[in-house]
DNA sequence: CAGAAACTTGAATAAATATTCGAAGGCTCT
DNA sequence: AGAGCCTTCGAATATTTATTCAAGTTTCTG
């Protein structure tokens, strides 16, 4: 695309950021700057690295997930740990889980953004997470599936 | 501290590396050989490096923390996504928690190895966690506020 | 027992990320 | 305007950890 490379406040380059690691499959900074390259920001890895710290993205398996986040509630990644499976089913997604956790799983997924769920309700070992239509929930349990499957920490050092 | 280097196998090396990250305060693989030089075993680095990784170490803030989970379960680095407060109280530790978390903290709590917990029970944002005496209290306490306040990771990388 | 396959390990190296240092810009206060 | 004082950022570098490669062991199998 623009091959001009434009200066852009922190604001925008971190924003640009969350698009570039979505729309794309990024796996190291380096990626990052190149996408942001790309899209016409020249910036350095080592801004990268303090982007994506501040901005608390993910780093599952090998690449980077923007799931905001308020700053101290739980993240996505906490689900591997609870979640012992994942079924779609029309448009909705059932998810099993440890006993007693259901209600943290449901926490997590009401609040993480990003998400295409409309609402969920947790019981003791399951919770019943209800997406617009079939393909919404598809993806959700894709992702949900994702985070459980590989790797799952935060990118970024925060002191 | 015998300055003979002894050989010996994988899993004394493993019982030696969780006593000695217990024992001292480690921050980096380096310190890891170190310590276990001074425990007259000779390793490299990748060797502690994939032995960190098999024994599910974390890293807490700057330094490794053992307490083992079984594999697949939750472990404490989920605790800074749902705790909000921890309190020690005679021999016990109140710890509240986002609301309808409190079942997923006490399951953890109950699972993690290593910790004087004699048991817990969970309401719907609080946990009460009863350890034999006082001094464990505290202990307990000050490890979950430790595990909260530093970034928290797991150690090494699984393929 | 020969040979193959699988595990374990260290040395060296690569890979990935964090941090230091310095510069540049924007504030406010006087 | 000028003196402090943040904030932001890149270049270079340091730090830390993972992986590759080759070698030594053990274990399995015919």
């Amino acid at each position: 695309m623009g091959a001009t490379s434009a200066t852009v406040d922190k604001t925008t380059r971190q924003d640009l950021i969350l698009r570039v690691i979505s729309e794309r499959d990024l796996g190291t900074q380096q990626d990052v700057v190149r996408a942001l390259a790309n899209e016409g920001v020249e910036v350095a890895q080592a801004t990268v690295s303090r982007d994506l710290a501040e901005l608390g993205v993910l780093k599952v398996g090998q690449h980077y997930l923007a799931l905001p986040h308020d700053p101290g509630s739980a993240g996505i990644e906490v689900l591997p740990s609870f979640v012992l499976g994942i079924v779609p089913a029309q448009n909705q997604v059932v998810i099993h889980t440890r006993d007693g956790t259901a209600g943290a799983v449901s926490s997590v997924l009401d609040r993480v953004k990003g998400l295409k769920i409309v609402g969920t309700i947790a019981g003791q070992d399951t919770v019943l997470a209800i997406a617009p239509d079939a393909a919404a929930a598809g993806e959700v349990a894709n992702l949900i599936a994702d985070v459980c499957r590989a790797k799952t920490r935060p990118a970024g050092h925060v002191e």
